[in-house]
DNA sequence: CACGCCTCCTGTGCGC
DNA sequence: TGCGCACAGGAGGCGT
């Protein structure tokens, strides 16, 4: 469940930790369970990490010799210094002595090393939205790639394409407060705008309190982030909406699980 | 091209 | 008590 606000809480404990650190050895899970997982590892040894940076639910730490090291964490992926444990697909050795262990008992997570901005590797990535705190996620553009898809506005925020890094949680929740239904697949401008400006709110929130944890996601230094209690509609099927007193209603959408108000989400 | 469905994976929690 | 099973959801792949 790392969305974005749990994968910057970790980037933001790991890039002063590896910036201006050299890998002096790196070990990988030595059984691939999806093609190119783990790709090009090999070319990690020597290599001096400038920083670790992030776009959507990935994060990306330029390399010297014009290379990058390209992280995603899945649904368990989590990275600790000097840790072991059954789960570990991963290890880097320091040239400070220490091991960053990356831990990832669903193995959903990946890892790869490659020709700085070649994606081809990583289909999401090379075609991921905007960043949605940035100034580039422009509400005209929303509006317009709103307008022109045919999908189903959950899944197709899911896509990361008309916007970088919101997931299952953070859907249903900017759903919730833009008022608008899951299952819609007419969002004109007027809502666009109100989604646009949910998504960021919600995920602002979110990276205040370091993340929603539930079970797995926790950061570099072991600790939870404190957004769970603050989640109105994800988890909360069978409550009173806040809004409107209607039951929310839980549902399949997509293969995910999808909570909304039946009451003031308007399809 | 883009949508939508299926698959990968395993710890957990439930019902019987 | 123990077993079996549904469930959780990131991205990738592929059929239509």
């Amino acid at each position: 469940m790392p969305e974005l606000p749990e994968v910057e809480s970790v980037r933001r404990q790991l890039d002063p930790e590896l910036s201006g650190r050299t890998v002096t050895d790196a070990w990988w899970d030595p059984i691939p369970t999806m093609p190119r997982e783990f790709h090009q590892m090999g070319l990690l040894v020597g290599r001096k990490i400038h920083s670790v940076g992030r776009r959507g639910k990935f994060l990306i730490a330029p390399l010297d010799e014009g290379l990058e090291l390209i992280m995603h964490l899945g649904m368990t992926g989590a990275f600790r210094f000097d840790h072991d444990d059954a789960w570990v697909r991963s290890r880097l050795w320091l040239d400070d002595g220490r091991t960053l262990a990356f831990r990832d008992a669903r193995r959903f997570g990946r890892m790869a090393v490659v020709e700085a901005g070649d994606y081809s590797a990583l289909p999401t990535l090379s075609s991921l939205g905007p960043e949605p705190l940035q100034d580039d996620f422009r509400l005209d553009g929303f509006i317009r790639d709103l307008a022109r898809t045919t999908a189903a506005i959950k899944p197709y925020l899911l896509s990361q394409r008309p916007v970088a890094g919101v997931g299952n949680i953070y859907a249903d929740e900017a759903l919730w407060m833009a008022r608008i239904h899951p299952l819609s697949r007419r969002v004109g401008s007027g809502r666009a705008a109100a989604l646009h400006a949910a998504i960021r709110e919600v995920l602002a929130a979110a990276i205040e309190r370091e993340g929603t944890t539930f079970r797995d996601y926790q950061m570099v230094n072991g600790e939870s982030g404190r957004n769970a209690s603050f989640l109105v509609a994800y988890g909360q099927a069978g409550r009173p909406c806040p809004r409107c007193g209607t039951l929310l209603r839980k549902t399949v959408l997509g293969g995910r699980g999808t909570t909304y108000c039946p009451g003031c989400q308007r399809p």
